[in-house]
DNA sequence: TTGACGCATGCCCATATGGGCATATGATGG
DNA sequence: CCATCATATGCCCATATGGGCATGCGTCAA
């Protein structure tokens, strides 16, 4: 069902429908990284991860559906190859904050000093954390 | 529940566990981003993002337990400020694909051409996609 | 102390997993 | 056309949301 289509209660972002989402999950980040050396079937990768055939497939399926992965049939199997091309706005996306976190050492820190000055001179104790 | 201590049945990453999860969620995005520019109260948060006070603190949580946000007493308020140091290792891990969506003008490209042209000599049509 | 304001939570729903399994579907070699 | 290998799917469960709402908890000013 397309999500534009969908009209009642959102769950939650499915899973598929960005790269953001896909790689969320950590079996499908050590399938990218196992593709990096190249197209393998499913059941290699599977077995390299110490999943089954079916969860491998079903992740790959994910990854294939927002374009992290190709397909190539060849012969009797189904060879799987990286297209990392949709991990590039990904990069690009993070990459805005890079400045925040090179930062670390004079604003960040300065800041977190505060906080725990701040928390020992006036115990707070207010919510949580 | 700490995840170490789980022995049931795990049906998801939980969004709280780590950077990756907590950025996959855009509205959390759009919160990283607003953090950019500063320090800001929930309300305000809320407000510029269309969606009600209780959701933004919800994701704020999101946020704060992976580290990637904290939040400061100011008096009547809490501001929330960004902590973007968490979000390295995530632009680490895509950046590691780097070499393999710049490819795509030859390696790739070409791989992709070798499919389509397979696939018009021999109608494979097998499985989907 | 009492309001009022600002947030964090608790609850209920509907949904989308991810894992385990069994099984359907494809493709290949006889 | 059949047996077999390689995969993709269908199903069932238990779980963790994310949204909508109502409400509890803190802090501050009068």
């Amino acid at each position: 069902m397309p999500i534009w289509a969908y009209d009642g209660v959102m769950a939650r972002a499915a899973t598929t429908s960005d790269a953001f989402n896909a790689i969320a999950e950590p079996q499908r980040r050590e399938i990218l990284l196992l593709l990096r050396s190249g197209e393998r079937p499913v059941t290699d990768l599977a077995r390299d991860l110490g999943m089954t055939q079916p969860q491998a497939s079903k992740h790959l399926r994910v990854l294939r559906e927002v374009g992290l992965v190709r397909v190539r049939g060849a012969g009797k199997q189904r060879l799987y190859g990286l297209d990392a091309r949709g991990l590039r706005p990904v990069h690009e996306w993070v990459g805005g904050f890079e400045r925040f976190w090179s930062e670390s050492f004079d604003r960040l820190d300065e800041y977190v000093r505060d906080l725990e000055q701040a928390r020992q001179e006036e115990p707070t104790d207010g919510y949580d954390q």
